[in-house]
RNA sequence: AGAGUCAGCCGAAUGGUCGCAGCCCUUCGGGGAUGAGGAAAGUCCGAGCAUCGUACGGCAGAGUGACGGGUAACGCCCGCUGAAGGCAACUUUAAGGACAGUGCAACAGAAAUAAACCGCAGUAUGCAAAAUACUGUAAGGGUGGAAAGGUGUGGUAAGAGCACACCGGCAAUUCGGCGACGAAAUUGGCCGUGUAAACCCCACUUGAUGCAAGAAGAAACAGAUAGUUUGCCCGACUUGUUUCGAUUCGCUUGAGCAUAUCGGUAACGAUACGCCUAGAUAGAUGACCAUUUAAGACAGAACUCGGCUUACAGACUGACUCUACCG
RNA sequence: GGCUCCAUGGUCAAGCGGUUAAGACUCAGGCCUCUCACGCCUGCUACUCGGGUUCGAAUCCCGAUGGAGUCA
């Protein structure tokens, strides 16, 4: 996760320029089309475009140990969503997560929830009833 | 029993499943141990380390300020002295110098650094009184943060440390203490405000910049004009400027930690034995579950240490003081 | 992470340790005008916080809080 990470500064002035946007009740999320992704799917054994991940996380948000503890909930709701629910996500786009002021004292499993309708809502990730491939592993 | 003072310590633990960081092992499937703090914070001091020019050249500037010790060093710590506060345990303290010089002291008040406005007394003018002028006088007077040692007696024209007694303060000598300083006695003379966190004087310390320091690259341009170093002087040195790039090193074993003994009132030091305890670079500690009644404070390493300051739920330990009651 | 600076009414801003802390804009009331504007008069609101030095602190010193800048 930490190769495929945006850390890029231009990339984040195109995603909220040029992308589209959803802002749920912790957390906004931005997404974009990835052009570039070429190196990555070569570098993937399995050679499938991948999602690549920003975090943004504001000083609005509060000291080191708020930021922090933030930026963990985004990146754990990912992971559990990825692992869950990867064959309904599309893949092949830069995606921001921004988190908004309300995430402190949030638990993981409401900002993931969160997440998961804005994904829904942009048409990233389908909903779990029609899940035509089920032969597809890990 | 109540009220209080001081010091120290902890700052969730254990187990299971999934996940992250660097390290080690690997039969490349994976496995192993380790992984935020007492303040990691503020960046207020002191150092290590690095570069410049070698750093104990001078001036300026900056800092510190009772004494003795501790320390690599310090503006820190320990002990002790003085002062202030508290019934006490104890706490606080930038605590050298105001006879080197300069400045300031608004308003009020006669007068603010040495003072004559009122008052008191004498002399002259005047028959006298009153008044005026001169002289002496700091005992009395509203003010003020501060008014020239305090009280009493003598003394005097009126007064005054002018003299004496007691008290307070200062200086010298003797005594004790390593010292700051302390105690008593004798002698001296009557002793002239505050402010140095105003300039300043004295003593001591201090080169500057900071890991974005700095080392290892490429290209272009200019070339001893100048540039660098500290504000200046002196002295010294020789390629410099701009752009691009973002990899490796610096980067974690250190004035380190734990235990025991010894020395010291203590801070701390010495010796022995043992241990290795984060090292990232979009920046690592999270999610779910179980148990402990409840897991709740302040808060997240970024070159590294020693201090200071500030924030902090709750829990524990020790020493001491005062008051009341009982014996 | 390192370094540097600032804080005075609602806003901008002056202030040699000493009066009741200047001034401008805003706001409120009044005057002027047939009415509005301009102009004139009056008023309301401040020294970021906590200690210290001093007779006396917005000013000097220490600490805290908040804000800003800079170094690739």
């Amino acid at each position: 996760m930490k190769n495929t990470a945006i850390k890029e500064n231009h990339l984040y002035g195109k995603a909220y320029t040029k992308g589209k946007s959803q802002a749920g009740k912790y957390v906004v999320v931005y997404i974009l089309k990835d052009t570039k992704n070429s190196r990555f799917v070569k570098a993937d054994p399995c050679h499938r475009p991948l999602n690549r991940l920003g975090w943004s996380v504001g000083k609005k948000i509060g000291g080191a140990v708020e930021r922090s503890r933030a930026k963990r909930l985004l990146r754990e709701s990912y992971r559990l969503i990825e692992k869950e629910k990867g064959t309904l996500l599309s893949h092949g786009y830069l995606l921001i997560l921004a988190a908004r002021v309300r995430i402190n004292g949030a638990g993981c499993q409401q900002v993931r929830e969160d997440i998961e309708k804005s994904m829904i809502k942009l048409g990233i990730l389908a909903k779990t009833e029609p899940a035509p491939e089920t032969t597809d592993k890990k």
